[in-house]
DNA sequence: GATGATGGTGATAGCTTCTAACTAGCGTGG
DNA sequence: CCACGCTAGTTAGAAGCTATCACCATCATC
C-alpha cells in the first residue's frame, strides 16, 4: 500500500515469485526449485527473475526466512490464545504437517556450504522464548550433570529469567518433538501401522510428565 | 574374488564410483552429487558411468542401501561387544558424527517423489530388533494410552517377543535420539555455546531413567 | 520533452542428466 | 584357432538448469 507504484509492483512480483516457489517446493522439494519454471509460470522469460532475486540461493534464503517467521508467528498466535505447552506443541505439529517441505526447509538436511542469515537465529530464539514463557515452575526436572554445564552457557537464552533447569527442559521440548515429528514427516513411520499423531501425543505426555492420560 | 574377471572389474569400478560419490556427498551433500564429476575423477568421460549405474537416482539408492547396512552393522557390532542400550546409543551417535551427510541420506529431508527400496525397511527393522534385543524388562515405562493402540499395530516388530510397552520404549529411543542428534548434525546448536555431546548424553540419561548421574 | 532508472528480452557460456550411435577389445563357443 | 558376441568405452547431441551480458522499451521525474 505504501511507496511508489514501482515499489508496489516490485514487491508484488516478488511475492508472486515466492508463492510459486512454495508451490514447487511443496510438490517436489526445495532441491527441485527452478527459477526458469517459475519465470515461465509468471509469463516472463528466464533471466527476468534476476531483477528480483540475485540468485537461486537468495530466493531460498528469503523462503527460509519466511518459514522461520511463519513458525514463530504460529507459536506466538497459539500462545496468545492461551495455549499451554501442549497447545504449543500441537500448534507446532499442525504448522509442520500443513507443509512438510516448509518444515524441512528449516530443520531438514543442511547444505554443507550454506550459512543461514543471522536474523533466522534471532527468530529461532524468539521461538525458544515463546516456549520458555509458557513454562511454569513445574517444568524443570531434576537437576542433572548437564545443567551445570548449561549454567555456564546461557547466552542463547538472551537473558530470559527462566532457571537453568527450565532451559534444559525447553531443549528437551525442542529435540524430542522434532525427533518424533521429523521422522513422521519424512515417512519413516509409513509402513509401521500405528498413527503418528498418537505417538506424538504420547511423547508429549511423557515430556509433560503425565504418565498415563488414559486411566 | 569370485566370478569372472569381467565381473570382478565391474564390481571394482562400481565400488570406486561409490567411493567418490561418498567423498562428494561428505563435502557438498547428496544434492550436489554429480555423475560427470565422478566420471572425470575416474578418468573416463561422462556417459561411461551409465554402464554401471542406470541413473543418478539408482546410484543414490545404492548409497542409501549401503548407509542403512553400515548403520545396522555398527549397531550389531556394538551389541556384539556387549554394549548395553547406552552403548548402542553412543555407537549410533559415533556413526552419525563420523559422516553427517551419510546420516542425512537416511534420516534427512525426503524427496517427495522418491520411494526407498523395500530392503531398506528390512534393514531398518533389523536395527529396531537390535535395540529391542538390548532392552531388558526394565525398559518398559508405565503403560499409556498409546500402548493400547500400539498393541494392535505390532506388525513392524516382525514377531519380536518384547512386550508392547517395550516396543513403545524402543520408539522413544529412536525418536528422541534422532531428535537431539539430527539437530546437532544440522548445526542448530552451533551458536548456542553448550556441548551437543553432553546434551545427547543427558537426553540418553533421562531416557534410561537415570535422573542424575552426577550426584 | 529529454534523461535516467527500471523491467524485460534474446543470446550465450557452462554446467547438469541422459540417449543414441559407434568403436575397440576381451572371452568364449564352435 | 578364429570368429562371433558381449562389454566397456568413446563422441555427439538433446533438453534442462543457473547465471551473465548486451540491448531495448517504458515509466517517472526533472
Amino acid at each position: 500500500m505504501t511507496g511508489t507504484p514501482r515499489e508496489r509492483y516490485r514487491t508484488q512480483v516478488r511475492e508472486e515469485v515466492k508463492e510459486r516457489a512454495w508451490e514447487q517446493i511443496a510438490v517436489a522439494g526445495a532441491s527441485a526449485l527452478s527459477l526458469n519454471a517459475i519465470a515461465k509460470q509468471l509469463g516472463m522469460s528466464g533471466p527476468a527473475l534476476y531483477r528480483y532475486f540475485g540468485s537461486r540461493d537468495e530466493l531460498i534464503t528469503e523462503l527460509i526466512r519466511d518459514a522461520y517467521r511463519s513458525l514463530a508467528d504460529a507459536m506466538r498466535a497459539a500462545q496468545a490464545t492461551g495455549a499451554d505447552l501442549a497447545g504449543l506443541a500441537h500448534a507446532m505439529r499442525r504448522w509442520a504437517v500443513e507443509d512438510p517441505q516448509r518444515y524441512f526447509l528449516i530443520y531438514g538436511t543442511p547444505v554443507p556450504g550454506y550459512h543461514a542469515p543471522d536474523d533466522t537465529t534471532v527468530i529461532s530464539s524468539e521461538i525458544m522464548a515463546t516456549v520458555l514463557d509458557a513454562c511454569g515452575p513445574a517444568q524443570a526436572g531434576p537437576a542433572t550433570a548437564f545443567d551445570g554445564h548449561l549454567e555456564r552457557h546461557r547466552e542463547w537464552a538472551r537473558g530470559h529469567p527462566a532457571p537453568t533447569a527450565t532451559l534444559h527442559w525447553a531443549l528437551s521440548f525442542w529435540t524430542r518433538l522434532h525427533g518424533v515429528l521429523s521422522l513422521e514427516l519424512a515417512g519413516h513411520f509409513a509402513g509401521m501401522g500405528f498413527d503418528p499423531a498418537l505417538l506424538f501425543a504420547a511423547e508429549l505426555d511423557r515430556l509433560l510428565d503425565r504418565p498415563d492420560p488414559a486411566t
